[in-house]
DNA sequence: CGCCCAAATGTAAGCGCTTGCATTTGGTGA
DNA sequence: TCACCAAATGCAAGCGCTTACATTTGGGCG
């Protein structure tokens, strides 16, 4: 099948009202500007002609492409998808599209990407965490990109942010934690290279442990990817090892749900043998057994206020504000006193 | 802080080596029609410059613009997610990015997006299932732009699919469930509106019954959101009749997921008191306890697949095959035959 | 009944890139 | 050595839109 004529420009909907195209650029985008009689001639032809604009074209006049990137570390699991959505829904009422790139928590790649969603002339720009080169960030502000991080929190950051305090939240739920009365703790955390909320939720467990007064060397810690089965890896040789954990707290939901299976698989009972704690409080949390203790972190509100502070930087405001979200611990099944005498 | 001055362009570089600018674009695009100690020359201006392409000019001169949409329902639960995960990881091999959008399963928000992508200049586009009206196949037809329909399969479908068989699948799980001996069986389906996806798995369930002589209400059918709790509600709803049924079909992993925890409020055991399936064999899938029988679909493989038969017909390839993949059951512990006599 | 001014509209210059065609270059064979 | 040809490069015309600036229009007012 032959392509059709080709679609129908601007100057074809001019003609076809007997108007210049400035004036039907006008109807489009700022339809006071133009009295109501021209303005409904030309409406009448764009839909009789069927006519939808050229955004490249667009983009180039006037130097904004009514879309917004994003690059995440991934969209497998629903922790980030989850919160992007509630991102781009907020923007879609905006009128922008999202561009979305993966990094696979490879911080080259996420370079890459975030020069290419550049170089596409996007009007603003959504990350994930604040640890990445400067010259990223030189970058970002040189070529006027606005900015946001998400999942992470600070006054200061280089760029405004939205998120949460992952080292408090961690250190709180370690304090609850402690207070069960549990002595010897295991920590899955997330990778923590290039990756600063993994890092906070580490420091965290580690300031909670210091104010209790328990000793550095009792806490048994260890790296692992987000996925269930490098929970259950983790799991199963931090309790294989002579004197286990009576607890093992997860870097996130996902390791924690590894955790678990595992412990099934081990015959060890949670929390009889052993307590298990995530981050995230995904859906999977609740539907677990046990039940997974874990923080409640707002993903939904964490995607549309970074939307929002996106949006609130390309109208212009200056000193756009941060904004910190609250999390809260839930407590589940999976937490309980230890049963085991240390 | 003042945004510097713009960003270098092509003519800058062309300035910079002293060629034309013509020469600079094809030292980029195509590079041995140039000759090697020129291209060097022209190399070292970009990266000395700093130079990176504006694409929405290249996008509107050269009529392709490197980038791909994808309009899917929802990225809230990791069905779509990942598969979409899958998707853009091809493409961006290939070069291209992703513009998403959702729909939130409302046919008329897809419409919009759809036109939005179009609009947009994407090179092609990914959706979800066939079924929508014939105007917008004809709007894409009209617009040249290649379309491939995921999550679902056809041989003569108005674009070119990769997916599998909604209605086979289902049927075949129906036909399992059978052979365990239950006769009263529950669906809670997913909306079919709108839906052919839904409604396959709906008409493989009547097909399996009828097969094998069961009275047609003898199905227990009904409708859900794709979430958690519509899960729950429907199951309870279910079991709370009269003549409960000794097994609940779920139209996914999610419902499954919520029948399951509502199961286990109401006290009842599965497989014990009432057995239940899902589809989809996502992750959690094999978390919950008990582990859920259900129907596993490649997700991965569907969305490299399509990103590979989306990039065949941009790249002009005719007759581009739809693409059918294997789905197989998997069975797990949420399955078991019917204890209580019918 | 003109004049003046603001509102409405038109004119046209780009935005940064690709590409068909024209021109130049350099090597080859006679 | 020179004509000839392919390869390399340059020229310049757009691609479809926005927008600063110029021009026209039409009403209110003196």
């Amino acid at each position: 099948m032959a392509k059709s004529q080709s679609a129908p420009t601007l100057e074809d909907v001019a003609k076809a009202a007997g108007v210049s195209t400035a004036t039907v650029s006008r109807c489009l985008n700022d339809p006071n500007r133009v009295i109501e009689a021209t303005r409904k001639r030309v409406m009448a032809a764009v839909d009789q002609l069927g006519y939808t604009p050229n955004f490249a074209a667009r983009a180039m006049a006037a130097k904004r492409s009514l879309t917004i990137g994003a690059v995440i570390p991934t969209m497998n699991n629903a922790i980030f998808a989850r919160a992007l959505q509630a991102f781009q829904d907020q923007l879609a009422q905006a009128g922008y599209m999202l561009l979305v790139g993966s990094s696979a928590y490879d911080p080259v790649a996420e370079r890459e990407q975030i020069r290419n969603l550049v170089a596409r002339g996007v009007d603003g720009i959504l990350l994930v965490g604040f640890e990445r080169e400067p010259e990223t960030y030189d970058y970002l502000k040189r070529h006027g990109v606005p900015t946001v991080a998400a999942w992470t929190y600070s006054e200061d950051g280089p760029v405004p942010s939205v998120g949460f305090d992952n080292h408090l939240a961690m250190q709180s739920l370690t304090e609850a934690v402690l207070s069960y009365g549990h002595q010897r703790i295991g920590f899955i955390a997330g990778k923590t290279e290039g990756n600063d909320r993994a890092k906070g939720r580490v420091d965290g467990v580690i300031a909670a442990l210091a104010a209790a007064g328990i000793p550095r060397d009792q806490l048994i810690l260890r790296e692992a990817d987000y996925d269930i089965s490098a929970g259950a890896i983790h799991f199963r040789e931090m309790m294989d090892a002579p004197h286990p954990p009576t607890v093992i707290l997860c870097g996130n939901d996902v390791i924690a749900a590894g955790a678990m299976r595992q412990a099934s698989r081990m015959g060890l009972s949670v929390p009889g043998d052993v307590s298990i704690t995530g981050f995230d409080d995904m859906e999977l949390a609740q539907i677990i057994t046990p039940a997974l203790t874990t923080v409640y972190v707002p993903h939904d509100e964490m995607g549309q206020r970074a939307a929002r502070t996106l949006l609130q930087q390309i109208e212009g405001a200056e000193d756009v504000a941060s904004v910190k979200l609250a999390t809260k611990i839930v407590f589940r099944a999976s937490l309980a006193k230890p049963t085991s005498v240390p």
